[in-house]
DNA sequence: TCTGGGGTCCTAGGACCC
DNA sequence: TCTGGGGTCCTAGGACCC
């Protein structure tokens, strides 16, 4: 899809249309760009990039928070006509897809044509613009289809793939990103054509198995192959919550509000998923954006709030320095179907937390996630104020709204 | 310029086992 | 006496993608 948070935004606000805009926060807040418009673009903003960066190169531009669940909606009604094109889908993300026309061209007709029809749909279906690239591999058609940007088609013919790829620069080929490129640049290989050239041995003293790889792919050749993959929802393999502060904290308490919160969100997903975590892993960044993560195998995998959120708070402050914190994080990893073996008494108590947690998942789906907190997850001043005087529980105040 | 949040995959060293 | 070879698991860090 071109451009597609930005388009999204301009099917619900039609003023936003031909504007410089910016989609992922305010312009004074700490985030990036998550997605900028042509004409955004044309002032040097682009995604990634700091939106504070964002509003000094464009001022006039207008700033609008994301909505996810808008991407998602428009995601899954592309998904729909591209189904009706093909059996074989493969979502990449949310505003990219694989789809195997192989055999179809008594329905469809030759590539092209059948490129045509589906470009059609899509706007007929959405309203929203997209870009195609018809080539015999994956990795081939993604970068046709991101030359073919904005609103085209672009079809590259069996055997043409190498001489396609050989005048972009590297950082055209997926997987090859500002590290690698760095490195490429400093052996003097700056075009696809010039790694294709080069010899396999020279690569792979170089950068190892990964740069055999990488011949292969300047060459065109995709080693990944067509649709191998599981089909329907692949589980995840892990789960993950982090977050950046307004400002940087050093206060143990918020601190740790803050990691019970995010351990509570990890719980949460992984009974969505009906999954439990072996492994719990936090992150902790410091202003100077050193960033150190620290993790621990439990004997029992969990998908209990308290258990994740002891485990995260005791490798935090086993890290901590001490010093002010930029963002925290909390990581599920080894996610197992079962949490195994135990003995009764942790039997009960599990259990335990098993239906109380069932109970509150569904007030949280009710009434929105912040209707019920682990204690440790809530300010400071709150638990000092319910502790002097119970009566100020959420439930016992004496207006009533709907959340209560 | 001052750097999000959700992921995947890879590498490398050390502990431990046979 | 100057110290193997293979395997798995665990931990930490990093590149990359959208």
């Amino acid at each position: 899809m071109d451009a597609f948070f930005v388009s999204v935004e301009e099917l619900f606000d039609p003023s936003l249309k031909g504007m410089p805009v910016v989609v992922g926060g305010k312009p004074n807040e700490r985030g990036v760009v998550s997605a900028a418009s042509y004409a955004a673009r044309k002032c040097g903003v682009h995604s990634a990039m700091p939106l504070r960066t964002a509003y000094k190169m464009c001022p006039q531009a207008i700033f609008v928070e994301g909505h996810r669940d808008r991407y998602c909606e428009y995601s899954g009604r592309v998904f729909e006509v591209l189904n009706r094109f093909s059996p074989s889908v493969e979502m990449a993300s949310i505003d990219e897809a694989y789809l195997d026309l192989t055999g179809s061209e008594r329905l469809h007709g030759p590539p092209l044509a059948a490129a045509q029809k589906l470009h059609q749909a899509v706007k007929q279906a959405t309203n929203l613009n997209c870009s195609i690239g018809i080539a015999a591999s994956r990795m081939v058609a993604k970068v046709a289809s991101d030359q073919a940007k904005p609103n085209g088609i672009l079809w590259i013919v069996p055997g043409q793939e190498a001489s396609f790829l050989a005048p972009l620069d590297v950082r055209r080929i997926p997987g090859v990103g500002k590290v690698t490129q760095r490195n490429l640049h400093a052996c003097g290989i700056r075009k696809v054509g010039d790694l294709a050239a080069l010899d396999r041995e020279f690569l792979e003293e170089r950068f190892g198995q990964w740069g055999v790889a990488l011949a292969g792919k300047a060459r065109g050749e995709d080693a990944g192959g067509w649709f191998d993959h599981e089909v329907g929802e692949a589980e995840p393999k892990s789960i993950s919550h982090e977050h950046t502060f307004m400002e940087d904290t050093a206060d143990a308490a918020a601190l740790d509000a803050m990691l019970t919160r995010l351990s509570e969100m990890v719980a949460r997903r992984l009974r969505d998923h009906a999954l439990y975590a072996r492994t719990v892993q936090i992150k902790l960044r410091y202003s100077d954006f050193s960033t150190f993560t620290r993790a621990r195998t439990l004997e029992r995998a969990t998908q209990i709030d308290s258990e994740l959120a002891s485990a995260a708070r005791n490798l935090f402050h086993k890290a901590w320095k001490k010093k002010p914190i930029r963002l925290l994080g909390v990581y599920a990893q080894q996610l197992e179907a079962s949490e195994g073996q135990a003995n009764l008494l942790e039997e009960e108590k599990t259990e335990a937390w098993r239906k109380t947690l069932q109970a509150v998942d569904k007030m949280r789906d009710k009434y929105g996630d912040s209707v019920v907190s682990l204690a440790a997850g809530m300010p400071a001043t709150f638990r000092a104020r319910v502790h002097e005087n119970p009566e100020n529980l959420p439930g016992k105040e004496p207006k009533k709204s709907s959340r209560e």
